[in-house]
DNA sequence: TTGTAGGCGTTATCAT
DNA sequence: ATGATAACGCCTACAA
């Protein structure tokens, strides 16, 4: 393996200098320069990121700390395409990521995680769908342990940042176009869950149509699970001339509902995931570029391991209506 | 951080003796390493990956190379149950991973893609979804760089493993169940991709079934793809009295075609995937436990980087049926 | 059985 | 502007 002491020698410097030049240090002649970037060239040297990460507390190694729903797969899709954004960012930025799921540290303490990451010299970490519940990770990125970025929740502080998009806003455009569209009334309102901050966001959303356009609405909340959307619209499906639902699954199990009622009502997602194209209607729903928000959110906390501040990010989204064969290929 | 000089100096012992104890070695007294656990346990040290990577070539890191399909995210479970197996069963094994992406080295030499690994520190390797005309990964297999393990292709050798299910078996299986069951005798069987390997052993699962049954067959070549499978179908379906696919979306692809169609057919896909749930007909389709063979294969990859040599190893499958009641939650 | 010391490939602090 | 040199935390001959 040619290290950077084979390219000292070939460049005929020193070791420190070639280090210098590798991470564009200042005070290096452009002379010298150019002799360390030939050697480099013709070596085919790339520098050991293990041995960076040991030496320096600095070149940051990034976790990515996801979310899987244990209960289901469906929005699988979800993640991984927040792991894809962030990694292949990642890898442009420079910067080794592992990755590590919250079922890893169920049963742990917030000190036993430290250690771990610690452990891992991790410096930064991303962390998507956190709760207000979930205290460990809270403290976590209260600490000033780690650099951290969140992903849906508005935790945004000295050392964290939060990138989301308007959820509130989101949730009020997808459902005003459908209720204007559909010439509604009485609303029924699937919302997230209780302690989740997007799904607070997105209530608050619905609580400002309903005041704009003087609608009745009722609320129960889904818990983002689609068995309980599925009941839910059951109960009270028939009584309202629209169905809104804080997620895209919640869509589909309402839908799947109301096909097995028999009855129609126009109902709305949020998320746009593939799986609206497959369930036959069409629904409106709020379109998150997930892998483009992974890779802000990677650049965000490589901003942030650089010294800079927390801040607030809030990404673009999009209505769209998704048919089957706009998805398939 | 608590380092192994202060476990050292906590227990009265010498560094070495510490890692040692750590890494179980056998010339240690009872005494002393009863000792140094104890430390261990006190100042709740857990040793610094990075620094044993940079250290020891032997303590493995591991590179998990996924091949994501970039044109639909309708089988991103597959991947991401893949990523999550291995990662849950790494943390289990003390093995340090990274998860990269096909897309990330296509405009690569395999040159380039092997010191990229050498530069992370890389000694073993698992590949999801490697096909024949893959000539850089095959390559990376061939050499003796890294240990390795591959799912869903035959490349066992001295220090490559593979793991994967019995195609043809199971893809005999599902179809002859789905053909006696509805009294068929003419199938359409719509087939993976032509350079894959796990396409190749489908096919000759069917091949022997129409032996066995007298069948009469037409194949396809569907290309995993869902729009392919339901062009495909539509051409041929009404002359057939089945559909048999190499896989679960093309399955849906074809099912979608057939109801489009307003004809019925037995259809039968592969995968098992969530999807299934969805599209309102029952089919068959084989099930593969995809995180429990991504496990599998870290266990062999620790295996193979303790100096084992490679081996084939088939993982167990089962037929079912998936309806949207078993899949919601 | 235990300890000493050199090395893994970098980065960073100091002299020069 | 450049170059020694000491860390970083751990592993591993080799010596004691």
């Amino acid at each position: 393996m040619v290290s950077i002491k084979d390219v000292a020698r070939h460049a005929g410097v020193a070791i420190s200098t070639v280090s210098k030049v590798l991470n564009s240090y200042p005070n290096v002649s452009d002379e010298t320069r150019g002799r360390v970037n030939k050697a480099v060239e013709e070596l085919n040297f790339l520098p050991n990121s293990v041995a960076a990460a040991l030496s320096s507390k600095q070149a940051g190694r990034v976790a990515l700390l996801v979310n899987l729903n244990s209960k289901t797969q469906a929005i699988d899709e979800i993640s991984l395409q927040y792991i894809q954004g962030a990694i292949n960012k990642a890898m442009e930025l420079n910067l080794d990521v592992i990755t590590l799921f919250f079922s890893m540290f169920q049963d742990k303490t917030p000190e036993q995680m430290i250690r771990y990451l610690k452990s891992q010299s991790i410096s930064g970490i991303i962390i998507y769908g956190v709760s207000k519940e979930d205290k460990m990770l809270q403290e976590l990125v209260a600490g000033s342990e780690f650099k951290s970025v969140v992903v849906g929740a508005p935790l945004a502080s000295k050392n964290t940042s939060s990138v989301w998009i308007d959820h509130a806003k989101a949730q009020y455009d997808v459902a005003k176009r459908t209720i204007v569209d559909n010439n509604c009334s009485r609303v029924l309102y699937i919302s997230g869950k209780k302690d989740g901050y997007a799904a607070e966001e997105q209530l608050k959303g619905m609580e400002k149509l309903v005041g704009e356009m003087n609608l009745e609405m009722l609320t129960r909340c889904g818990d983002f699970s689609e068995l309980q959307a599925r009941n839910i619209t059951m109960e009270y499906g028939e009584s309202f001339d629209a169905v809104v639902c804080a997620s895209d699954l919640m869509a589909i199990g309402a839908m799947k509902a109301l096909t097995e009622m028999d009855i129609f009502r126009p109902v709305c997602g949020f998320d746009g995931i593939i799986l609206m194209g497959y369930v036959g209607k069409q629904m409106n729903t709020v379109r998150q570029n997930f892998a483009g928000i992974s890779a802000t959110a990677m650049e965000e906390l490589q901003r942030l391991m650089s010294g800079k501040e927390g801040e607030d990010i809030r990404t673009p989204y999009s209505l769209v209506r998704m048919k089957y064969t706009d998805i398939i290929c």
